[in-house]
DNA sequence: TTGAAAGCGGTACCAA
DNA sequence: TTGGTACCGCTTTCAA
């Protein structure tokens, strides 16, 4: 049976609340008690036990916080799905949650939300925000201010963050092209990219990692274009038309944004002879894109893991809060997942 | 606040003890009292905490039993990597386990080791077993004498298992063959079948789940040949080396089984230009076969989470000890997670 | 048939 | 600077 505080104290011959303050560095113990406690502790093996934890953490619920600019943008829906569910889970242990949810990237709107989620007593913080140095300040101050600070799906290295949780994307680009190297039957592939922004670092990441990949592997292949779609499945819908319509050759569409939906319908409308000599690749399988995957105009989506990225989220912040352990943590990366047609039901 | 058993009996007019023999239906209370609190704890809508009954819980630990064929089969060391991990996570709480390693699929020492298990007193089992009537026999036996059993990996659909957590074999070959539609280059599709037994269930679902979808599909193939390796490399080796000899025009070969690694030794002696038109899928990452896939040898690996298995398997079980919910659980089938070169780092 | 109390491990607070 | 104790929610045991 795994050591207990009583023990350590019986040990040491003191109190368990003295063992308690030199365990979590409280203060107001005697320099030598306190290293006698610490010698101890380590020869005994002392670990705290986590029920015991939880249920005394009750007394005192850690509320986390999430900025997250989802309104409009049902790639968020999966994160949320599991950022509920690591909720539902640790809500016994005293788990509260507190989501402000954004539209858009606004720097403004979400320096205010964070700003609220701390005077509203957030104990951590969790965010997907603008690469902006106004935000990268903000979350300086609030990590300096003691609260911990996490970043999800996008990342802002270099900031006192305490870790990131997400994808990389330069590696998922690169499983793409891996994927088009082994399904092209042209002797060069003709490539269209459509981007959502060609100011977001994951979208320029998706296509270097794919460029390079096509590179390293030496697959002829030529750019015909690349546009932005604004993430707008209108735009998509028109521009790829247009595309469509100018590069007759196409074999390959390779989308890194959303706007996805738009760009199938476009897709849809050409003739079957062309679209069976077309591979479409994607990323992340939310909204209908599924059902474009089923009809057989998408061919390959990568994806992220948009729930394991909520709900690890959730599960590092709350148990950095619990252990008090105020070291540093490691990111988590989500695995690129490869989904067809046949693979693409069930999350 | 959620509702507390203490809430329950202060609004009942009973005491904590009270509340507790009625909601576990331990008896010994008045019909009309216990019919009162049912109704008290319905209308609060209490749900017992799990941070004490964890920690309750660690006065007398309970014990999960593993029976699993892992001796001398790398599979199971990803599937052993998630039990370990959910035991760790779960030891605070009084979890314990016990895992019995056996070679091969026995019946005999399979019974003998489940038998000993519930000898020493395990509180509930998980097993990877063959599909006897022997063994069908024993599982219910076990079930029936109050120990909770649940399948692993393998399946024993029909008998009093609580339910089975692994991956859809059917459908994991229907991905296989949604990913040969996607990349095959030739009019018709000269399929080399590669199994590790006709007896097994697993392999002859990858199978039909394979052939099933490639007709769904219309692709035009031919089965050229099918063998047994008995999960054998050297086995797989020299049968594969004769085949290939045999049937110049393979465009594709689809192993169900292990002795892969045998397999793609014949395969990478194929002259380059023969090898750049043969496509080759498995199933499962384990052991050396990442090197094959980093290699080129293998093009696709259709893999079943094995870690989640292990790790679920564990989740579940001890959740269903805590709850004493007593009821049907659900079957937790994993995905098909598809691995190419580029993203089969990381689990 | 029911109540009362101890204990699981850790934390927090008061008194010494 | 320290010890003592109450408490978090649940289970179990003993006493009534």
């Amino acid at each position: 049976m795994a050591v207990t505080i009583k023990q350590v104290a019986e040990a040491a011959g003191v109190s368990r609340g003295t063992v308690d303050r030199v365990l979590h560095n409280r203060g107001g113990v005697r320099q030598e008690v306190a290293e006698h406690i610490h010698e101890i502790a380590a020869r005994l093996g002392y670990f705290p036990n986590r029920a015991g934890k939880m249920l005394a953490a009750r007394k005192q619920p850690v509320t986390i916080g999430y900025v997250l600019p989802s309104v409009g943008n049902a790639f968020f829906e999966d994160v949320k799905k599991g950022i509920h569910a690591a909720e539902a889970e640790m809500r016994d242990f005293g788990l509260r949650l507190k989501i402000a949810e954004i539209k858009g990237f606004y720097p403004d709107s979400h320096i205010k939300a964070i700003r609220e989620m701390v005077a509203d007593g957030c104990n951590a913080l969790c965010v997907t925000t603008a690469d902006t140095p106004e935000l990268r300040n903000c979350i300086d101050e609030v990590v300096d201010s003691g609260i911990p600070v996490i970043t999800i799906n996008t990342d802002l290295s270099g900031t006192k963050r305490l870790c990131y949780v997400g994808s990389d994307y330069i590696k998922a680009g690169g499983t793409a092209a891996g994927l088009l190297a082994l399904c092209h039957n042209a002797m060069c592939v003709k490539v269209l990219v459509a981007t959502g922004s060609l100011d977001v670092k994951g979208h320029n990441d998706r296509i270097a990692g794919f460029r390079d990949t096509l590179e390293k592997k030496n697959i002829p292949y030529r750019l015909l274009d690349l546009y932005e779609t604004q993430d707008d499945n209108e735009i998509a819908y028109s521009k790829t038309k247009a595309m469509l319509k100018e590069h007759e050759d196409v074999s390959c569409i390779y989308a890194v944004g959303a706007g996805v939906e738009g760009l199938c319908k476009a897709v849809s409308e050409l003739p079957t002879k062309r679209r069976k000599n077309l591979r479409v690749l994607c990323f992340d399988d939310f909204g209908t894109i599924r059902q474009y995957v089923k009809k057989g105009i998408i061919d390959f989506v990568v994806c992220q893991e948009p729930a394991q990225q909520g709900y690890q989220s959730v599960i590092k912040l709350f148990n950095y809060l619990l252990d008090g352990s105020k070291g540093k943590l490691n990111n988590y990366i989500t695995k690129a997942v490869i989904k067809i047609k046949e693979n693409i039901e069930r999350n």
